[in-house]
DNA sequence: AATATATTGATATAAATATATCCATATGAA
DNA sequence: TTCATATGGATATATTTATATCAATATATT
């Protein structure tokens, strides 16, 4: 049943099925590779929204893999996602996979590459500092686990919690993170402390060796280049809908 | 350190402070009410990435007031949250504020008109539904008073569950959803069941007659278009996260 | 076999969003 | 007073993102 363009590792689509030729894709890889790069040949990255995107797919796309599908169209994940369907092949052809015309995308394939293209196939662990009600909650919330993340350890500086467990995790002492972080080759923390703590702790998450950030406090951290953050405030979720409820009653008023 | 011009509540600009003279903005109701729209006249409505910065503004706002600063500037504004002036002029034009040039903005007055223009100067009341690890985080977390959203009741379907009280909060039968939405005339609703139960909850929620949903379930709800959902998945942050880390550590790769 | 159709992937266009530029204005300094 | 400067607001431009369009192709249908 193999395909006679063989595909290494991934891809045994039906015999019958062809995949499209294709004109060589300029990859990221090619261009940086290459020293006379020129102004008209750009190299084209996901927009943000579309790495917002990818990981609905993915959930969609376990669910089908689950469900026995093995085969799905663009179309079908757009339908699903209320999004139209040019926008999921774009999104698609980042990840590298190509489809075949009337059959789809090879589910397992597809999941195999969102995972690579956003470094979720390997499992990434992480340290979570600050066990307040946040961050005992996600402690407790596994579903991060599906996302590439595992939350390995957790810190405060709380004489209270220190060596207390919660959710099945032992509380370290702050003070413990920068040797456990050099220990465990971690580079990934959740920071789930108070705002007014945020940035100094931040700072010393940074010293300890950690290179992302994943920043569920209120504060805009200031870190040094290398270092990535990533905010989560769920009051800009809380504004849109808001916003869009006052905007649905207006229309609705002047309507009738 | 307090400033001279002693302010009462709202907006009495300092004598010597006097607003410039502005050309009449379309507003969205002028326009709504004159039937001759013209194509040329566009009504420019907010982006949703405006509304999403509004409540970064709105925290920011909060902590110069409490530490006695009656005037922000724009640049302020934007340097604290890493972005261009401009944008922020223009978000925070959207909420009908004017500046004045060389002083900025009046701090009390923007807080206002933020908190207007999201329809946060009210406490919006909301329920809860699914008292799980998500679900009782958020009910313990009281971070969203500050931004218009009380939970004041929550509900769940497991009879373990049902008649215990969780932080603070008496766990209700979902069927008693309809008549306590009723009742109390609330139109928000949380909702954070698993998935497989999201969609036929949603439909039980809306048949109750909530208007919005804070969907922070994996699915996408179907909803008829007089409700407004707002889905708020953690993993588009995550994906965010892991993609920008994997180009940092490539892009120092290339560098070394 | 011939034709119709669903689909992908590429290119082209449109829309949304962000950024640059300019001018008016309020303040402080010379 | 006069001038320099920081700022807001408006307009213009650039960039990003979304959408439309179309040729190529694999399958199903007639």
């Amino acid at each position: 049943m193999k395909n006679k363009n063989k595909k290494t590792v991934m891809s045994p689509a039906p015999s019958s099925v062809q995949k499209r030729k294709l004109i060589p894709k300029k990859t990221i890889t090619s261009i940086e590779k290459n020293p006379e790069k020129l102004e008209s040949e750009e190299v084209v990255k996901p927009s943000l929204s579309c790495v917002r995107r990818l990981p609905s797919y993915l959930q969609l796309l376990r669910a089908l893999q689950a469900d026995g599908h093995e085969y799905v169209s663009g179309t079908v994940l757009a339908s699903v996602h209320h999004l139209a369907p040019v926008i999921v092949r774009k999104d698609l052809a980042f990840t590298g996979v190509t489809g075949t015309p009337r059959i789809g995308f090879q589910v397992t394939e597809l999941i195999a590459a969102i995972e690579r293209f956003l470094g979720w196939d390997n499992q990434n662990k992480a340290v979570l500092v600050g066990v307040g009600n946040l961050g005992s909650a996600l402690l407790g919330y596994h579903g991060f686990e599906n996302f590439g993340l595992q939350i390995v350890a957790c810190f405060d500086n709380d004489p209270m919690k220190i060596d207390t467990w919660i959710r099945g995790c032992k509380v370290h002492s702050l003070d413990q993170l920068p040797r456990f972080i050099r220990r465990s080759h971690i580079v990934l923390g959740v920071l789930t402390v108070p705002a007014e703590a945020a940035q100094k702790t931040a700072e010393r998450m940074v010293e300890s060796g950690l290179l992302g950030i994943w920043n569920f406090t209120s504060v805009k951290l200031a870190v040094p280049a290398n270092v990535v953050t990533q905010k989560e405030d769920l009051a800009e979720g809380l504004a849109v809908l808001s916003h869009r409820m006052q905007h649905v009653s207006k229309t609705l008023a002047i309507q009738q």
